[in-house]
DNA sequence: AAAAAGCGTTGACAAATGTCAACAGGACAG
DNA sequence: CTGTCCTGTTGACATTTGTCAACGCTTTTT
């Protein structure tokens, strides 16, 4: 079960775990399973841990006053999930997060990630890289968001994550790109 | 010139440097001027440095085909400018950087930096607590894209950054906001 | 098997936003 | 001082996108 994510962290750090630390890490991250549907963080809660996905998708997304949802962000194996600003500031989360498929996670509470990252550095060597590639991904997401068109927002999004559009509704997609199911439809047609 | 940032460093890190420690900075980074529309950086440059700004007043922005420009980022007093990722990735960047005031950089390169974090304790903690501010910001930023409309959006935008207000002209705004300066006018007037 | 919920599509129409052109005042450079 | 550029505003109009309702189809639930 934690395989995957010793595999995840040799591959961002070209570290290999000693016995020792993988034991660590073996005792800080808890399997949890969810099924489809079920939630990992409602609105208001505070995000008291952070998962890695080592099977399923997941969504995380707000719910504005007309009960419209909008994706925040889509997580697929070998990622993460959870609130960082929650996560981070002890405070409730805008955010809901739920399982869109059955999904194993290992999860790991604050306190025990700080301490992991003293004893495993590979641990905060491969931290300190997602938040590189996220910082990098979301400055993009906020140029096409001020800059492209639905379409061409679209267009990137298909050629940049053909993954999250095989898994998701479209549905679901639209609400990430910031335009309605309907719009998109529209889009996709005229696309052909 | 560098007391600035020993000042910001101190805040954020509740740690004061050693005289030693200071040395190694201002070693590192060196003052830079920049003149009112000076770039910093350019679209197809290697953003080979990052900047803090002592003083005055930047923006990052892309440039459509259409030749219209879209503010991706403001940065004033003690805060970073640069695009992550040229230089995270040594990659041709997609932005311009350039001064809107007259502005006082302290720049440091990858190289440097990445040595300081080693001798400078505190400043790698420093950069860590920026990263997590802005992967925050960006999160509601984006989700304030998604989901809200343009008024709603400027609305937030003068609640939470009522110093770019101050400092940056309205179109300049309506561009960070991802609308045009017409409809600003027209939703600012409304709001009267 | 039947019913319900989820998904994608379409049409008619409404609302939001963009485009283009013009204008006015202020800042600034020659 | 004078002209130019920058800024913000306004109006008329075009385009994009949203809203609402309906439909067919599949999947899930009962």
């Amino acid at each position: 079960m934690h395989s995957a994510l010793f595999t995840y962290i040799a591959q961002y750090t070209q570290a290999t775990l000693t016995e020792e630390q993988q034991a660590l890490v073996q005792q800080a991250f808890h399997p949890k399973k969810l099924r489809k549907k079920q939630y990992l963080l409602q609105e208001g809660d505070i995000c008291r841990y952070m998962g890695f996905v080592v099977s399923g998708a997941m969504r995380q997304y707000s719910v504005d006053e007309k009960g419209a949802e909008h994706v925040v962000q889509f997580a697929l194996e070998n990622w993460w999930v959870g609130d960082r600003e929650s996560y981070l500031m002890l405070t409730p989360s805008l955010y809901n997060i739920d399982a869109w498929e059955d999904t194993q996670l290992l999860v790991v509470e604050k306190a025990d990630l700080l301490q992991l990252y003293e004893q495993v550095p590979a641990l905060l060597q491969m931290a300190r890289q997602m938040d590189d590639r996220h910082s990098m991904a979301t400055q993009r997401r906020i140029n096409a968001a001020i800059s492209f068109s639905a379409e061409k927002r679209y267009a990137e999004f298909v050629e940049c994550h053909p993954e999250f559009v095989q898994r998701f509704p479209q549905h679901l997609i639209a609400s990430y790109l910031g335009i309605t199911k309907e719009t998109l439809s529209r889009i996709r047609k005229q696309a052909l």
